[in-house]
DNA sequence: ACTTGACCTTCCAGTTGCTGGAGGGATTAT
DNA sequence: ATAATCCCTCCAGCAACTGGAAGGTCAAGT
């Protein structure tokens, strides 16, 4: 099938599996007028990519699970282990995150929100100590 | 003074201070040299966006909070509005990295990893149906 | 006077993961 | 034959820096 339907059939835009190509994640066919042949394998693999990226795994990461898919010798340890490695991630990134919700929570609660211009949340951007 | 105090002083890299400079975030003077010459208020205006960066704010939106700073005649309604906005962003952010953490949580409950090659976290990115 | 070393400068390239668009060939439908 | 869809390959750009190369400046030491 050409690209179009791979597309349709994985749920990746035309773009995205072009650029998979050309960093080598996948490599399908090429029919004789140059378009790109893409087997019930390789929509198999675009899928495969398509919900590793939605649970936030790098394009890097998504190599290296490829390759241990690919790979019937692998160890579940190794998937795991990269799993682990993301989870943790993904933890530490939600605990930033959530440092800056708490502040601008509590920023917010305390500006008026009207006309006039003094404004806490300025106030500490601006590293004004409080009196 | 230069660069280097003025990036002590913010808490800033250098590199970053010339990248500010550069998007028009800042405009030091310059010596004769050649060198910025870096005012106290300078780094004042560093160091705010150096907060509001860490807070999570968009060059963008720390552009916008710098203007409201300097702007005496501003209203604490446009800030707080910029805050409400990026809290929400944030907030959106944090339920998409929950929902990955709880998958990947589940998937790596499962997985066993031993020097086996069977892994339901592999089953699950290659969309296989579980019986 | 000269050199060394620490500063400072600009500019270019790379990072991540795509996305949009230009410019052009191939295929399909009318 | 022609128009509408495909498809192709570049090139550029997004955010927000960061690293490095190549070179100018300045103060101190010999």
């Amino acid at each position: 099938m050409k690209i179009r339907e791979a597309a349709d059939k994985s749920g990746l835009p035309e773009k995205t599996i072009r650029y998979y190509e050309d960093i080598g994640l996948i490599t399908p066919e090429r029919a004789a007028n140059g378009y790109r042949e893409f087997s019930e394998t390789d929509v198999h693999m675009l899928r495969f990519l398509h919900r590793a990226r939605s649970l936030g795994f790098t394009v890097e990461d998504c190599r290296q699970l490829l390759d241990l898919y690919r790979n019937k010798r692998r160890a579940s340890r190794d998937v795991k282990a990269l799993a682990r490695a993301h989870l943790a991630a993904i933890e530490t990134k939600i605990k930033e995150l959530d440092v800056m919700r708490q502040t601008l929570l509590g920023l917010i609660d305390n500006c008026q929100g009207n006309e006039r211009p003094d404004c806490p949340i300025l106030e500490d951007l601006a590293g004004d100590e409080r009196v």
